[in-house]
DNA sequence: CGGCATCCGTGACGATACTG
DNA sequence: CAGTATCGTCACGGATGCCG
C-alpha cells in the first residue's frame, strides 16, 4: 500500500490536489461524469494511460470516496466504476478547468484524440449560462462523432450521459465539433451560430424558448 | 527543452491540465495570487518543492503565458514572478478546488505546513458569498499566524495580498485558523461565529453591513 | 545572498506481456 | 474482460555547487 503522497499543507486547495492532483485522476472523473463505466471502456477513452496506472488511480479514488466499484447483476459478468456524490461534486472543478482551457482557441492537433462526450461539459456550461436560472430539461446533442445527452439544471445530479437521450428530449442540437469548440471558447454566441445554420436547434419547451432568448410566458405557470 | 508532455486530447479540460496539471503548478499559482513573489519566497512557502522543479515550473508557466518574470528597479537587485491576466483567470479553478477540499473537515496533521495567506481564498469565497453581489471593498484579516488583506468584488483583478491592508480597510476580521477552516467548510456560519465571539468583525461601511445581514442602506443605522 | 544548474537515489509513469 | 507483473524511462525530491 502506498502511504499516499501529500503536499502536507494545511490548505483546502492543497488537500484537494492531494486527492485529485495526480496525473489522469481528473480525466477519469470527467469520464465517470458521463455515467458508470467499465475498466476497459475507461482505458479505451483515455488514450495513453497505462493499465496499471488506471487500476491504481481507480483504487485511490475508491479509497478516497470519489468512486465506487459495483458488480453488475449476473447476466453481465462485469463490474463498473461510478462516482460517489463526493466525486460528482468535482463537476465545478472540471467546469472551471474547462472554462479556462476553452478560452484559448487551440486548433486541433492531428495527434489529438477525440470523443463526442468530451464536449458535454462545455456545452452544459454554455446552455446553463444562456438559459436562465432554474431552467431544466433534457438535451440531446448530435455530432458526427457521436450522440450524447445533457441533464440541464440537474445541479448535483448526473450531468450527462453517452448515447441518445433516454426519453424524448426537451431540446435537440445538431452541430459539429468545431462549432462546439468555438461556442465554448466564447468567440461565437449560440444565437449567432443558429442564425448562421451552424447549429440546428429543435424543441418547443420552456428550455428551448429560453435559449432562443424569447421572453418567458407573461404568467409563469408556477413551474417547480 | 522538454517538448511539453500532453494528454493529446481535443478537450478543453485536458488542455487545461496540460498547462496546470503538473505537480506544484497550481500551488505556485495560489502563491502568486497573493502578489508578485521572488524565487526564494516561493521556495520558502512551498515546503517540499525542490529547487529545480520550482525553476522548471516557473519557466513552463512563463512559456504558457501564465506568469512573467520582472526585474525590480536597481536598488533591489532581484526579480519577481507575477501572474499574467491569463494566470489570474485561474482563480475560479482554485476556488472550485478549495471549495471541494474544504467540504471534508480534515483536522490539521502535525506535519502540515501553514501560511496565513492560504486562508485568503476560502475567506474570499465566504465573504463574496455572504455579502450580496456587487459588494466590494478591502478587508483586513488578522490571525495569530499573520495578516493579509482581501479585495472583495475585484472579480478578475488582484484577489488578495500578504500583510496589512495598503489603506484603511472597509472591514477588519480577527479570528483563528480553526474557525477559518470551519467557516470555509460550511459547518459554521459567519453570523454564528460572530455571535460566539470566535470572529471579531469591525467596520462600518456597506460591506460590513451586508455581512452582518442587515438590510442595505435604506434602513436607518439604529444599531448599538 | 538570490537564482538557479548539476548530480543522484527513489518513485511514478508508459508500453508490453501475461494471467485468472 | 479486468486487471497484475515486469521493465525501461522519466519526473521528482534532496543536496550541493556555481555564478552574478
Amino acid at each position: 500500500m502506498s502511504p499516499r503522497r501529500s503536499y502536507d499543507q494545511h490548505c483546502s486547495t492543497a488537500r484537494a490536489l492531494d486527492a485529485v492532483g495526480d496525473r489522469w485522476t481528473l480525466l477519469i472523473v470527467r469520464e465517470l461524469l458521463a455515467g458508470p463505466r467499465r475498466y476497459t471502456d475507461l482505458h479505451a477513452d483515455l488514450p495513453g494511460v497505462s493499465t496499471d496506472v488506471l487500476a491504481s488511480r481507480l483504487k485511490d479514488m475508491e479509497r478516497d470516496g470519489i468512486a465506487t466499484r459495483r458488480r453488475l447483476p449476473p447476466p453481465a459478468a462485469a463490474s463498473v466504476y461510478e462516482l460517489t456524490p463526493r466525486g460528482r461534486d468535482l463537476l465545478p472543478v472540471l467546469q472551471a478547468l474547462g472554462g479556462w482551457g476553452a478560452a484559448v482557441p487551440a486548433e486541433r492537433s492531428p495527434t489529438d484524440a477525440v470523443r463526442a462526450h468530451w464536449l458535454a461539459l462545455p456545452l452544459l456550461r454554455l446552455i446553463e449560462g444562456n438559459a436562465g436560472r432554474g431552467q431544466q430539461g433534457l438535451v440531446e446533442v448530435r455530432l458526427d462523432e457521436g450522440v450524447f445527452h445533457l441533464w440541464v439544471g440537474a445541479g448535483e445530479g448526473a450531468a450527462y450521459g453517452d448515447g441518445a437521450a433516454p426519453r424524448e428530449p426537451d431540446l435537440r442540437l445538431d452541430l459539429d465539433m468545431d462549432t462546439c469548440a468555438r461556442l465554448g471558447g466564447g468567440d461565437l454566441t449560440l444565437d449567432q451560430a443558429v442564425l448562421d445554420g451552424m447549429v440546428v436547434m429543435a424543441g418547443e419547451g420552456a428550455l428551448a424558448d429560453a435559449l432562443r432568448g424569447r421572453p418567458l410566458p407573461a404568467a409563469p405557470t408556477s413551474a417547480s
